[in-house]
RNA sequence: GGGCCGUUAGCUCAACUAGGCAGAGCACCUGACUCUUAAUCAGUAGGUUGAAGGUUCGAUUCCUUCACGGCCCA
């Protein structure tokens, strides 16, 4: 149905194929010789602009034409191609009747090739004067209009090459975000990281709290699941020795779609030997005001309409004190699951499935503080009941030495001491097993071979988890995830 | 999962409040034009209004259900 809508106008194009291929025009060649980028035409402009004329010397550029201004025996193009736009200007007594009869059938949207000398026009701009036109590939369907772009988001999201053709804001976006994982990769090479690759598919999902996706190996008969982190085959590195390891890699988590969140993600996690979670967090903070400076030019950055200092001081503070401070609860309740519960519902915050205190406190914690955190904020001394794999405090064993951090109200980065005591570990992923035995799909399960992993000793560790689509929408001012994701998740849709 | 909003020509949007022949701009097609850049001028054409049902003499408009999406909440 949809076809026919469109049909007209592809009918329209495909007489034009017709046409051509009866002139013996090749619609899509592979032998077009491309020697200058519209960027190099640009520079060698600059370097020798009193030498440039219309007859040398002679560009050859390929692109896509984005717009034609039409005047019977001439015309103007803009051609795009991946590192500018460039207007060139062809004339019939310059190509020649026949070429010029076939550029006419040509339409917008498709690539050609051009060669040429550069001359100003008499409104100062730079343009290619056409010697050659060449088609290299022909456009059926019609791009979106050229003013008002393509807009609809379900649109742009499920079509996204239309998105990054019609929107150079888009364009930009994905380039920065190449951009920053480049500056986090270089970041850490040049502090003698290894770069490593630990597996997608695995026959025990951990390292996080979250429903995994679940498959099937065919040959080995088993199931697998797709990975919800990376962390314990990085510890097992580790032990192994390598003692600073890190991944950029992707995450799956079988869970609904947002504005915040994707079922797959790019999960950033790094582990250094010897180091704590204090030694993490001056790491981070040096991480990010590096990226930040390399992708954007500078350290304050607005995300939102809000500014934000990447770096002036990163505030550091307790769970419980940000809880007492910043989310206005006595510290006489901190400790008191029921009088907890009580604060929350006499306020109007339901909390479902409560379980234990510390889980308590940080779901009151996810409502009150979270959405304040908007300069970068450590938030440190999680309960030991919601930090699995964490180590456990010298003074008050109750909490662990992890941190989370915040920015713009948006949990970012994850972090802790490594917990390297197996008999620990062990009791740890125990309790989680009887949570998951209790339907909780997201508790962790139990890993016995990460346990023997440990019990060949693990050197005091440190590590860190960031989620990289976060923090590119942070660099880039994005409000949502699918901004940053060049082909987010979207429900089949039904022709 | 809940609430609100949206889905009309290739694209961007009108028409819906209060039911009465579904429109514009750009794109397309034809013609004119050798310095335009949202080119200009003249003309033509383009639609099962997201899907299914209901109310009605008559539905893009009102009602129900469904699909997909957006924003907010959980």
């Amino acid at each position: 149905m949809v076809i026919e809508q469109i049909g007209n106008i592809i009918e329209k194009r495909k007489q034009k194929v017709e046409d051509l291929k009866n002139l013996n025009i090749n619609l899509f060649p592979n032998d077009f010789i491309v020697s200058h980028t519209v960027q190099d035409i640009r520079s060698a402009i600059k370097d020798s602009e009193d030498i440039i004329t219309e007859n040398e010397p002679v560009f050859v550029v390929a692109g896509r034409m984005m717009a034609i201004n039409r005047f019977g025996k001439t015309s103007f193009i803009r051609l795009r191609d991946r590192t500018g736009q460039l207007q060139a200007y062809v004339r019939k007594d310059r190509i020649g009747d026949e070429s010029y009869d076939i550029f006419k059938q040509l339409d917008i949207g498709d690539f050609v090739g051009l060669s040429g000398g550069m001359f100003k026009t008499k409104t100062g701009e730079w343009t290619l004067l056409v010697n050659k036109i060449k088609l290299i590939s022909k456009a059926i369907r019609p791009l979106p209009e050229k003013f008002h772009g393509l807009k609809d988001p379900e649109k742009r999201y499920r079509k996204r090459y239309l998105d990054l053709i019609m929107n150079s804001d888009v364009r930009e976006i994905f380039i920065k975000r190449s951009q920053i994982i480049h500056a986090i990769r270089t970041f850490f090479l040049d502090r003698d990281f290894l770069e490593v690759e630990t597996p997608m598919m695995q026959p025990i999902p951990g390292g996080a709290e979250a429903a995994p996706f679940k498959t099937y190996h065919n040959a080995l008969g088993i199931d697998l699941f797709l990975r919800i982190a990376p962390e314990l085959y990085l510890k097992r590195l580790v032990v192994g020795g390598f003692e600073k390891v890190f991944e950029i890699n992707r995450n799956f988590r079988n869970e609904g779609v947002s504005t915040q969140h994707n079922p797959e993600f790019t999960m950033l996690e790094f582990y250094q030997a010897y180091a704590t979670y204090e030694d993490m967090m001056d790491l981070t903070k040096d991480m990010f005001s590096q990226v930040a400076r390399v992708v954007t030019g500078s350290t304050s950055i607005t995300y939102q309409g809000s500014p934000i200092d990447l770096e002036g001081e990163w505030k550091r503070m307790t769970l419980k004190s940000a809880l007492e401070e910043i989310g206005g609860i006595e510290q006489s309740l901190l400790n008191d699951r029921e009088g907890l519960l009580n604060f929350a519902s006499s306020n109007g915050i339901k909390i479902t499935k409560a379980g234990r205190l510390g889980k308590v406190i940080t779901k009151l914690f996810d409502v009150l503080v979270e959405p304040k955190l908007i300069q970068p904020t450590f938030i440190t001394r999680y309960p030991v009941e919601v930090s699995p794999l964490s180590r456990k405090n010298e003074k008050d064993p109750t909490m662990t030495d992890r941190f989370e951090l915040f920015i713009a109200g948006r949990e970012i980065a994850n972090g802790f001491s490594e917990l390297n005591d197996p008999a620990d570990q062990r009791e740890r992923f125990l309790e989680q097993v009887a949570r998951l035995e209790e339907g909780d799909e997201e508790a962790h399960r139990m890993d016995d071979d990460y346990i023997e992993a440990l019990e060949y000793g693990m050197p005091p560790t440190a590590g860190e988890g960031i989620g990289i689509d976060r923090l590119v929408m942070l660099l880039t001012d994005s409000p949502s995830i699918r901004e940053v994701i060049l082909f987010p998740h979207m429900k089949p849709k039904v022709e």
